[in-house]
DNA sequence: CGAAGAAAAAAAATATATTGCTTATGAAAA
DNA sequence: TTTTCATAAGCAATATATTTTTTTTCTTCG
């Protein structure tokens, strides 16, 4: 006899213990920018700071791990995972693949409501702006949000849960690279891509939807590479 | 100085912590079905059991959250992470893309020592005996570790370290499956697919080599959705 | 007999104290 | 001046005790 276990999907309800609290305020503070790559991370240190236990900070570092935002040695403690030009590459070639296994599922499972969410997070982003700050640029965490809305939508159809999981936790590392973008973000008119990613999109233009958005990609990380070579962004490995 | 070395398989130098030994053992556990799935994992009972502080048990716990080995609920404690059919037919999917991707590079980068890795793989591979234990059938753990080298070996070309650690650890995933799959294990000649698989990696044949290996995977979870059809051995909730 | 509420037991979460590893600093010897 | 060893300090790792939350059971009332 079959029988469908229902997976419990109650991961997020309120951040209800201090070890959860702390793990997403780490995590923010990584992906933020706030812990620069390769700082060590103090547990007491951090402890103070979150006002916690070092017990709940511990747990919370070990489960930032298995995300590579943070990397442990036994004994000695645990650092912010490092940023290279060629983890980079790595992950946007490995982006570019996901992306397109997304998309055509996507696409080939298509109806009214994923055209209504591409059209409608669209229309989002673009009422913010991208940067906010005018001496010291820094990303609109709202339009952050909002653009990772966007991209989401447009996988939202593939049907898999473990891919649009994968989709996401990419998507997520990426964004540790994004800000180092800032400084060489001139050339280029972002709202320009995304209206033609949502133009294939409605379109059901499969083929045509993935190259466009794997440029949309490749843009980006080229953009930090050529940041990266010009000043030393990126600390030394 | 002569050295009595006692423990096997020690996988990576340098000093372990409690906190990672329960780690390993506990995943070691669910992997092998030790731990059914929905069980709940008591810490101070594996606490005693480990001889570890809860603590330690604790960690082991949260760092196997991310890798879908564990659900937690805050204030609740930890499970094992269901299977479900539905999850293997995903997981299934997610995988044949991925090992997709990543023989499709491998072909394009191989060169020697490629072919001479998989070779020496199906070798050992050959060499032993799937299923041990007579009245109480059980993987042969020599055979499980041989095969999953034997696929590792086919992507490894691949050159991309995210690629290798994703391929990994969806195999790993599907590793809780496999064991399911004993009682039906009978209309199947294993050998032969390998055979097939490293017939065309050596001719370089990117294309029939994914369909060849997809064929492989989709059997296996052909076999197991046959299995829990008839049993009931996926566990009720 | 069944349902609801309260109390007790069990287990998770947290805090604090202790231990032990790692590393840095300084002194002594080459 | 450089290298090495020893000692000390800082911090991660662990153990234990305490608090809080959840679950179960027992009692009481409908």
């Amino acid at each position: 006899m079959l029988q469908i276990i229902d997976i419990p999907a109650l991961e997020s309800e309120g951040p209800r213990s201090q070890a959860t609290l702390a793990y997403e305020v780490i995590r923010s503070d990584i992906l933020n920018g706030r812990h620069l790559p390769e700082r060590k991370l103090k547990i007491q240190e951090l402890a103070v700071e979150l006002d916690v236990s070092p017990g709940a900070v511990r747990e919370a570092l070990s489960r930032l791990v298995p995300e590579q935002l943070v990397v442990s040695r036994d004994q000695r403690g645990f650092v912010v995972a490092p940023l290279s030009i060629a983890d980079l590459i790595d992950l946007t070639d490995l982006r570019c693949e996901i992306e397109a296994v997304a998309l055509r599922r996507s696409v080939e499972r298509a109806d009214r409501d994923w055209e209504a969410n591409i059209l409608a997070a669209e229309h989002r982003l673009r009422g913010q702006v991208v940067v906010i700050g005018t001496d010291e640029p820094k990303l609109n965490p709202a339009w952050v949000q909002t653009h990772a809305a966007f991209h989401t939508a447009l996988v939202s159809a593939c049907g898999s849960r473990r891919l649009l999981a994968l989709h996401a936790q990419l998507y997520e590392q990426s964004e540790r690279y994004r800000g180092l973008s800032l400084h060489v973000e001139a050339p280029r008119n972002v709202s320009d891509e995304h209206s033609d990613i949502v133009k294939m999109a409605l379109a059901r233009d499969a083929e045509n939807l993935i190259r466009t958005t794997i440029e949309h990609l490749r843009k980006t990380t080229a953009l930090i590479v050529a940041a990266a070579s010009k000043e030393a962004i990126v600390p030394s490995a």
